[in-house]
DNA sequence: ACACCGTGTTTCAAATTTGAACAACAGAGT
DNA sequence: ACTCTGTTGTTCAAATTTGAAACACGGTGT
């Protein structure tokens, strides 16, 4: 059994930085989303999903890889929606086995109440703490993780 | 009302690569420590401070802090990786509220057993995917993320 | 000594998350 | 048509997480 490769001092910082930030950053969100528009993070980028997608509407399987959660998550959470009036399901016409989650308007019009509070808590708790180099070089850094593991 | 300070391309590029990063990362070491050592990364996380800590030990407070958790949910995980026999709750001298929770051998000896494969992870979905530069640049915007972000 | 406010930890119920098992179907190859 | 293999979405039980409330105590000011 070869010596592994610790991390050396700076690439301990980096993920240290890493690790507290992230974990600061989503309970920084979570508590604002939940605090103003009664919102968990995840309902949220449901609704930003559906909202941005072509006809308000993405097969679950979809919606569950772009929000990195699990299907059965997913299927949770989209109940809740559902009953809050915000996202209703719908079968795929081409696919039996298929179902397409569809925003409502009602759901539109919580984004819309939602959306300003939460962008400027993103930019509080990140984007305005970078300076315009800073941020070029993470959105590459971690574009590339993020790329690298949706293998 | 004024008109929130919606975030442009580059902005919203680095909030997106942030999001799916952090989450695919999170999964992806969530994943590989249950499967090697059967913890979960908060459990490994509260292994590695106490390993570090002066005594082998630390107040709750102070673990939940430095873990970005609640206080509940460490008093969960604690009482968990105590029936597991790798931690141990003692009272504090100074203060009869206080209780450390102090890290056993058999806790060193599975950190010892689990560290290598971990730390192969985070530099497989992280480190080495990084270029020594945007590393720097990473450790420098996100620790500066995580400082304010204590406050 | 005493009242008061703040701190440290746990308990509790409720919400969420996960993977495994399941049921139903799609699609390719024969 | 038919068998196989892989997908799709849900259900289920178990594990985890959270904030609020409860509790017990510390420390300060009077």
């Amino acid at each position: 059994m070869t010596e592994p490769r610790w991390l050396d001092e700076h690439e301990k910082a980096a993920w240290i930085a890493f690790l507290s930030a992230t974990n600061l950053v989503n309970r920084r969100l979570e508590q604002q989303l939940k605090d103003d528009a009664g919102l968990s993070h995840t309902q949220y980028e449901v609704l930003v999903q559906l909202n941005a997608a072509d006809g308000g509407a993405l097969r679950m399987t979809e919606l569950a890889d772009r929000l990195v959660t699990s299907k059965s998550g997913l299927t949770y959470q989209i109940t809740q929606l559902e009953r809050a009036g915000l996202v209703f399901r719908r079968s795929c016409p081409s696919d039996v086995r298929g179902v397409f989650a569809e925003i409502t308007d009602q759901g539109r019009e919580m984004l819309r109440l939602a959306a300003p509070g939460h962008v400027e808590a993103v930019r509080h708790a990140l984007i305005d703490v970078l300076s315009p180099d800073q941020l070029a070089h993470i959105a590459e850094g971690l574009g590339e993780v993020a790329r690298r593991l949706r293998s």
